[in-house]
DNA sequence: TTTTGAAATGTTATAATATCACACTTGTGA
DNA sequence: TCACAAGTGTGATATTATAACATTTCAAAA
């Protein structure tokens, strides 16, 4: 027996997920706290992007109930460590399974399926005007998977 | 003395924007309404993104003091058309000068004066997933613009 | 001209998203 | 042991946006 036997029903890949994560805090010098590692695990377990609210209500049945700082500090935590990204255009939040640094992530959600999909590296800077240094981008892509579209 | 005359202190780049909106609406068989013009005016007024509530506050002089309604009505209008689009990352409004067709801007937004500048035309279907058909975007980018980096 | 019907607006209330402020707890290191 | 910083709990509140339904406006049809 591990010592994940008290979380529910995670998947292989949101295991391994979950362990990257805990390396990256333990490198950070961060502490991936109850709170933190349920959000975590709820992010993980969602099948697409999924808002706070909604965190909030699947955190209710647990010992404590979690009111909105809880979940928006995890949130906020999670997403400064690059293990999850906030969908603008959707009020919504996933979880990253690329570990980035800050920065780069190219967004595509299936409005069929609500399939998240994650590219990186893409460079927008030819687009800028002249002498602009983008610092942040925000990059969301709309439309349809390629298995939704079969 | 023209028939703007009533607008408050319209620059004639912002009054030639108010023409080509109304050739536009024109065109599309829509009205630009008293409330939808006020809008758009202090869209067009306005140094950068501006909230909804703030335009609300700025509507409330006026005759009739405007309720939410309104002010979301005429950005949502605004928007349809092509004359106005939502900063994601900000929940703000800004005016567009290109008129274009819904689709496709690319914002880029100074941290440093709150400009917003537009481009177009990049296209991201190459870093797209495969198969995944892009139906809408959203492309915000934050950083120092070429004025304020000097 | 009158009728009429769709589009637009007014109005009240409420939903949905997010943060503040401050007390308390917990873990860590001097 | 103590002091301190990080994290959390809690209640209130701020911010952003929409629902629902009555009323008005306006242009086209009769
Ligand atoms: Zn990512
Ligand atoms: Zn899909
Ligand atoms: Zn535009
Ligand atoms: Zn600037």
């Amino acid at each position: 027996m591990t010592d994940d036997s008290q979380m529910p029903s995670l998947t292989t890949a949101q295991n391994d997920a979950m362990h990257v994560a805990e390396a990256l805090c333990s490198d950070r010098g961060e502490r991936l706290t109850p709170a933190r590692r349920r959000v975590l695990e709820l992010l993980l377990q969602a099948e697409g992007p999924i808002k706070a609210y909604d965190l909030l209500e699947l955190l209710k049945p647990g010992p404590g109930a979690a009111k909105p700082p809880t979940v928006y500090r995890a949130l906020d935590f999670l997403m400064e460590l690059g293990l999850a990204h906030k969908i603008e255009a959707l009020n919504a939040y996933v979880s990253c399974a690329h570990c980035h640094d800050s920065g780069g992530a190219e967004i595509f959600i299936c409005t069929q399926c609500d399939g998240v999909e994650e590219r990186h590296g893409a460079s927008h800077s030819s687009c800028a005007p002249d002498g602009f240094t983008i610092q942040r981008s925000v990059v969301e892509h709309f439309g349809v998977c390629a298995r939704c579209a079969a």
